[in-house]
RNA sequence: GGAGGGGUGGCAGAGUGGUCGAAUGCACUGGUCUUGAAAACCAGCGUGCCCUCGCGGGCACCGGGGGUUCGAAUCCCUCCCCCUCCGCCA
């Protein structure tokens, strides 16, 4: 949710964003301020008729007390009236309040400065490419045939099992999987994340606060019997950690790190992008948190993108840094970067990372403030970045790493963890 | 799942229909005292919103929602959460 008192004193700005975000032409904002002149007009005349039923309240406790009950008698004849008008203006407000938040629920987060302006991907920067692609003097398979070939994972059973997009690991593959989810773990704890294991599943109330509802309801998993959602990433249950607080500002910047599996139902997805670990249901990840003040939180977006591609250096995987373009970047942020790897068998970039500056934007939907020092409570600004999605990482691993004779070395840093070094 | 108890300010804890946004204690902030500190004493100390250039004023909030009443922290309904005991169980 975005403030209201920018878009009282900045319309064009919010306009604007709306635009650049490719939602629309902007009439939304002046249909805000007419909504929130309404509101407040309601507002002072409902407070009006509250204050003088309060009086006459208040006096006649005092007749009461007095023994005067005859004039509290006449009094109270006088209150019939006023409290229909109360009840009237109740309704009014409610409504107006509620008008409003709806209205509100649709305007989205303002771009960042740095952000580029364009609507598609086309328009997103290509701020860094680091390492080295192989270079294959053999033809290079792509990880299913890998997976398949090493007995790595059982997308078959796990379709029967489950459906499509649950695969098993098997193996040495769910070796790895661990051991990455292991290392990722480290590598952030190093990096000052404290660890948090998260619930899988989440109400409405905090699918709400990280913006998953209303409206990117088909995303998640719904387990209707008990109105729960499963999570389709760790953002949204550890983002609702702190709902509704005010956290003591020498707690800040608060740094958590949470391994969970994430759930999506990915409604309407198919084609190619689909193939093995590409683009599954349920999938694991770590996912890198933080809860900072307002004028920090560029340097941390930084911060958590640099402790992100760390991750890829040390994997040794050839990746790409994207600066997303406002049209691309989503409706909740206000500046977001991509990585990508580099997969050597497709040939092709897997986004493997995003990682986001929501500013105030889900805060104040959540209603997570801090005091600073001697001040006002001010909303703090939120941020998180996977640090890492697995599959695509494993796809990229595998599929950069297979040699000649088809066995797979994996990388260095992962051999303590695997108890293997390479497969096959 | 069954039975009972309970949710009040940062914490502890009063308050069971009217001068209660809420006693008191602790914590915190400022001041007095002190060479300094502690102690003691004095004062301040919740959140959101609305009106106002400002000074200031108003409204709402005692787990959430609804109701009774001129008036609700207090009475009623409902939901949620916590605790104790029993059952079940990784």
């Amino acid at each position: 949710m975005l403030d209201l008192q920018l878009i009282r004193n900045h319309p064009e700005r919010v306009r604007e964003a709306i635009r650049h975000k490719g939602l629309g032409d902007g009439a939304l904002v002046d249909d805000v301020l007419e909504r929130d002149a309404h509101r407040r007009k309601v507002l002072t005349d409902l407070q009006d008729a509250q204050a003088r039923s309060n009086r006459i309240s208040k006096d006649i406790g005092a007749l009461m007390r007095e023994g005067k009950k005859d004039e509290a008698q006449e009094r109270i004849a006088e209150t019939g009236r006023l409290k229909e008008r109360i009840k009237e203006l109740e309704d009014e407000a409610r409504e107006a309040e509620e008008a409003l938040d709806r209205l509100m629920l649709d305007v989205p987060n303002v771009p960042h400065e740095s952000v580029p302006v364009g609507q598609t991907p086309e328009h997103n920067a290509v701020v860094e490419e680091d390492g080295d692609k192989p270079d294959f003097n053999f033809e290079p398979l792509p990880h299913w045939e890998l997976l398949e070939r090493h007995e790595l994972a059982d997308f078959e059973r796990g379709a029967k099992v489950t459906g499509a997009g649950f695969p098993f690991y098997m193996g040495r593959g769910a070796k790895l999987q661990r051991a990455l989810v292991h290392f990722f773990l480290d590598q952030a704890a190093d990096a000052g994340y404290h660890e948090v294991q998260a619930p899988l599943m989440v109400n409405a109330d905090s699918a709400r606060g990280t913006g998953q509802l209303p409206d990117k309801e088909d995303l998640m998993y719904e387990v209707p019997r008990d109105d729960l959602y499963l999570i389709p990433t760790a953002e949204v249950p550890v983002s609702n950690l702190y709902r509704d607080e005010i956290l003591d500002p020498d707690t800040l910047p608060i740094k958590l790190c949470a391994y969970t599996p994430c759930f999506r139902r990915e409604a309407g997805s198919y084609g190619k992008d689909v193939r093995g670990l590409n683009r599954l249901h349920q999938f694991d990840k770590v996912e890198l948190l933080q809860f900072v003040t307002p004028e920090s939180s560029y340097a941390a977006l930084e911060e958590m993108r640099s402790d992100a591609e760390r991750l890829l250096r040390l994997l040794d995987l050839p990746y790409r840094r994207l600066l997303m373009c406002t049209g691309d970047m989503g409706f909740t942020q206000a500046k977001k970067y991509d990585l990508e790897v580099w997969s050597g068998g497709q040939e092709r970039w897997l986004e493997v990372s995003s990682i986001s500056n929501f500013e105030a934007f889900q805060a104040r939907r959540m209603q997570i403030r801090y005091r600073p020092d001697g001040g006002k409570t001010d909303f703090v600004h939120t941020l998180n970045g996977s640090g890492l999605a697995l599959p695509r990482v494993v796809a990229a691993l595998l599929e950069n790493n297979q040699q000649a004779d088809g066995s797979i070395r994996l990388p260095e840093v992962l051999h303590q963890y695997t108890g293997f070094d390479q497969i096959g």
